[in-house]
DNA sequence: ATGGCAGACCACGTCTGA
């Protein structure tokens, strides 16, 4: 079975990009970020012609979750336990759903603008009921992943220049700190290979140049329970998406699994 | 010292992103 997760920056404005990216990728299932539409505006029309069913979550402008599967969807559940709201509004930022047989996950984590930002301790919040889902679910008797943009780079390494990260969020001890608390639950980071160069960078910004001189970041991340892991038997991110015209800033992160 | 790009909508400026 083939999962991948996808941070499309606007599900309306990448729709050709996807619909292309679905019929040469082949995933069974995948998860989506960033729609920054509604439920409704969903593009349901042209995604089932492709064999997928889906499960939305988006409410506007900003954020926005989906699966889309193959393989089956059931148990669908929109938002994780507890979780915080910023401004009063709580955010489509998670969808979890069943597919033959296997828990998953498609979360956007809040991206927390700056260290001390009311967003920030928001993202950590969110992170702390991220975790407090993963415990919940892990108690069943199935495969579990959690695959989306967690907007943490979990190393040094997985930024172009740590130097250029002094202040910043998205690689704060804090932030880290949650994603260890998350591999303490039981789940482990699947780091996926890099089709060129040497880190799997996932997310190059639109600015200055950041994808031709592979300024990346690796942030959007799987993290699968035991059975998950050891199920697996290849990982990439496939930076061909990101190439060319009208792409996301994200490239999507490929797992096989044997289940 | 700062923006640069891209997308949505509060739409010809503003906000968000990381």
């Amino acid at each position: 079975m083939r999962i991948a997760t996808w941070n499309v920056n606007s599900i309306v404005a990448r729709l050709p990009r996807l619909l292309g990216w679905l019929e040469s990728a082949q995933p069974d299932v995948l998860c989506l970020q960033e729609l920054k539409t509604t439920t409704d505006a969903f593009p349901h029309e042209e995604v089932s012609a492709l064999g997928y069913e889906v499960a939305a979550y988006g409410l506007g402008r900003w954020n926005g979750v989906a699966i889309l599967s193959r393989v089956g969807l059931e148990d669908v559940r929109r938002g994780i336990v507890d979780q915080p709201a910023y401004e009063d509004a709580v955010e489509p930022r998670a969808i979890g759903a069943t597919c033959r047989g296997l828990r998953i996950w498609s979360v956007y984590v809040p991206n927390g603008r700056e260290p001390g930002h009311p967003h920030y301790a928001y993202k950590l919040r969110w992170l702390e009921a991220l975790h407090a889902t993963v415990v919940a679910e892990s108690s069943q008797d199935r495969p579990l992943a959690v695959l989306g943009d967690f907007n943490i780079a979990p190393t040094d390494d997985d930024v172009w220049d740590i130097g250029a990260f002094e202040g910043a969020t998205h690689v704060t001890d804090a932030e880290r700190k949650a994603l260890a608390m998350l591999r303490d639950a039981g789940l482990s980071d699947i780091v996926p290979r890099a089709l060129k160069y040497d880190r799997p960078y996932t997310y190059w910004d639109y600015r200055q140049l950041a994808f031709p001189k592979n300024n990346g970041m690796r942030i959007d991340l799987v993290y699968g329970d035991p059975k998950f892991a050891s199920a697996v038997s290849d990982a990439y991110v496939d930076r061909e998406a990101r190439k060319g015209k009208g792409p996301s800033d994200h490239a999507p992160v490929v797992v096989d699994v044997t289940l």
